[in-house]
DNA sequence: ACAAAAGTGTTAATCTTACACCCATGT
DNA sequence: ACATGGGTGTAAGATTAACACTTTTGT
């Protein structure tokens, strides 16, 4: 069986960061070739002989040497068919965060920049790359609300004021501060720590952080995490 | 830029159906090739020129002459690079639902053979699609709580039983009659038709039906279809 | 002493759960 | 008259929502 076909794959990754209060995302510029001074997502073809995730992994390690944290494939966009001007390109799209600790990109090669972008205040992008990042940050957003992946934007150990504002920034609403940190603490994944945070200014306050195990053993009992309201 | 890449693009439809208290999927078998004898979703390679939507719609309409009711991306299997053992295929699954009504598969060429099977009792399956419908089922499972997806797998109008009897044996769950009924009716998304129904026994149900367009604009006052119990 | 952020409890309202009997029809 | 499935309400318990003052530190 012979079949003819002439479309290509390629994987790209909305990487997501968080840091003085901004959901930030990763992009990376070209300096030569056909997307020269374009900014766009981190991505690329994908190789006979790689799995997808292999692909958008070794990619995230040449164009920025950026670990992630969490990783999860988002949607396949293929319904545009000129979605890329040179040929036809389907693209597996992946959903990544990082803890802003990890937040300095350094590509491996001198042919690219990378460089973190505030949400509110993306540059122009290739391709159908904004369509592409419209429907990754309604995905964080909806996941925020039901899986804890707001930890992997932040440090192993952050602030509950942090976790609190990052819920209000990325759903854009407004949380009751008493509320939120009752519904969290009820769950029983998050601990106190004994450091001290020492801020410019006001009462110091706790570290916490996120017992991912003790998450897990609690997925397995039938657990929901859920926060309903902001 | 020349890319080197050998990779098809196929895509596959999960379609779920429910009738006699049961769900089922779609399957078909080809008669004569590769797969000859085989039980498989229904797909094929997508053509340079069209979307995947439209292969999807294509390939369900040449292997079937089913329309489906609904139909969203599922997910894109690309991680095991021999899933197809004759060469390096990704396939863009794609989720759609049939209401009971439509239940005769009758496919267009006599290549091939469609039938609907239980899905407590699938025939073994070509590839990896196992798999892939396991994915598909607990995607369903998932939408059923948070979204009103069960009407495309209802007649137009039906009976509060059956709905019921819908959310039982897909969430594998009991379900209290009386509180099911209430928290559905509450949505105020379903409607009470003049019809009733002659079973072959007991007392005489009204039909009932979903008011799509109510849906819609409930959505946009920031409703949400939830069930949570069961 | 004051500015800035952290920490903390109670109450009313709403939603969820558990539960059992009568009703309308066909045989 | 009985078998079958349809239809209905209430009360206890759990969850959510609304709300404001005190504490600790740096300046």
């Amino acid at each position: 069986m012979e079949i003819v076909q002439n479309i290509k794959v390629a994987v790209d990754a909305i990487v997501f960061g968080y840091s003085h209060n901004q959901l930030h995302i990763l992009l990376i510029k070209q300096k030569f070739g056909e997307l020269k001074n374009q900014w766009a997502l981190v991505g690329g073809f994908v190789k006979d002989s790689e799995t997808l995730q292999d692909a958008v992994n070794r990619e995230l390690q040449e164009e920025t040497g950026i670990e992630v944290s969490y990783l999860e494939q988002l949607y396949t966009f293929g319904d545009n068919i000129h979605r890329d001007p040179r040929f036809r390109v389907i693209t597996v799209a992946y959903f990544a965060l990082v803890n802003s600790t990890t937040l300095t990109p350094t590509p491996n090669t001198d042919a690219e920049e990378a460089q973190w972008f505030s949400i509110k205040n993306l540059p122009p992008l290739a391709f159908d790359h904004k369509e592409i990042i419209d429907v990754a940050y309604k995905r964080l957003q909806n996941k925020l609300t039901y899986q804890p992946i707001g930890f992997d934007l932040l440090p192993q150990e952050f602030l509950f004021s942090d976790l609190e504002n990052l819920y209000c920034t990325i759903l854009e609403k407004e949380i009751d501060r008493r509320n939120f940190r009752k519904k969290i603490l009820s769950f029983g994944v998050i601990e106190e720590t004994e450091i001290f945070s020492s801020k410019k200014s006001g009462r110091p306050a706790k570290l916490f952080k996120f017992n991912y195990q003790k998450y897990k053993d609690l997925i397995k009992e039938g657990f929901l995490f859920e926060i309903k309201f902001a």
